[in-house]
DNA sequence: ACTTTTAATGACTAATAAGTCATAATATAA
DNA sequence: TTATATTATGACTTATTAGTCATTAAAAGT
């Protein structure tokens, strides 16, 4: 007797509009009028879908963040240091859908960055790229491939916010491709000789 | 005749005000009422010395800013490896108000970071800082202090992209000041074993 | 065709806080 | 003391949009 939808695919089809809104518009500036326009719904529709605009975006990053956390942390641990290097390498060369949701988080959460509740989680996710790190060099210090004084955890730690700090200036900045790809070698450059044993 | 009052004075009370209620609130949280009356004027007091909450912030932020321009380009460029080394190493220790006030700047412009024309004052001053690195590169070349190859151009941007991610980090995360130096110290060995000549 | 359950609609409400302005207060000089 | 230019006040207005809900539409089984 019911009426029936693929409300998976309709959730699919709602946050495809509202991120195409996000990434012309800005977070901000997008209303939810404009997404349920853009998916061509009411807006009562749209709230059936999702609760809150806030939901919403914390879903679509979610999915982005998901997809970080996968790139970021594959299962493999290196055994060499051009492995690693390699892998941070890919980690910089952030897809560019990737590069331009940056703004749009900082915009869709600012109000958020001053809280120690909300940051927890993104505290505890770069803790954990961080550990990633850490539990590599310690088997490249055992296969001899760094200098075996290495602090690995704060140095984990620091290449950490070194990477970030890339990509979001990339994000931030819209520094040109090819700038920017040369960028990333010479910042390959200095983890390789920084890394190296001496 | 008329009355007079020291409005530089009354607008640094302002300031102050607000500041305290930014770092101990949030940017969204403080509301205009609050700020007059921490400072102990009526809100319309307020408005007269400053047009608008957007005003107030951004005299704030400029006033962090030029600290921190100042802090990051020096008049005298460095002459060995070791000094701009140490300049780093100082800009990376940041001190605690500035670095409490990152998450304040970015819930209060959030809303701007996907506006080019608000980035662009941004973009420049990190072109900037890094020129003035790039300027160091040249002049350590020249003294046979860092090997030669060095792209000088993206090497500095890409300097100051790390760094920036460092103070970043240390800002959101709220990194215990102990872990952090050691960071600092990490990071600094890496610099300088990245830029030596092989 | 009819019933029932679920889904869709969009005009409306609510809430918040920024910003205004008519009025009052104050300091200075004559 | 008084006139006057300047400064201070805070109740009120305004603007914006997220979110609601009574009503309508649609699909599926009988």
């Amino acid at each position: 007797m019911p009426k029936i939808v693929d409300k998976e695919l309709m959730k699919k089809s709602i946050i495809n509009a509202a991120l195409q809104s996000f990434l012309k518009y800005g977070f901000n500036k997008t209303t939810m009028d404009q997404i349920a326009k853009e998916t061509n719904i009411a807006k009562g529709t749209l709230y059936l879908y999702f609760k809150s605009k806030d939901v919403l975006i914390s879903s679509i990053t979610e999915l982005h963040f998901k997809k970080l956390t996968n790139d970021l942390i594959p299962i493999e641990y290196c055994q060499t240091l051009e492995q690693l290097l390699e892998y941070i390498k890919n980690a910089l060369l952030i897809n560019e859908e990737d590069s331009k949701f940056i703004p749009i988080f900082f915009e869709a959460f600012g109000s958020k960055l001053s809280s120690d509740v909300f940051m927890k989680d993104y505290k505890n996710l770069f803790d954990k790229i961080g550990y990633f790190y850490e539990q590599n060099f310690k088997i490249l210090i055992l296969n001899n491939q760094v200098k075996p004084t290495l602090n690995t955890e704060t140095f984990a730690r620091v290449l950490v916010s070194m990477i970030d700090g890339i990509i979001l200036h990339k994000g931030f900045f819209k520094i040109e491709e090819r700038k920017y790809s040369i960028m990333v070698e010479d910042a390959i450059d200095v983890f390789r000789l920084g890394l190296s044993k001496v």
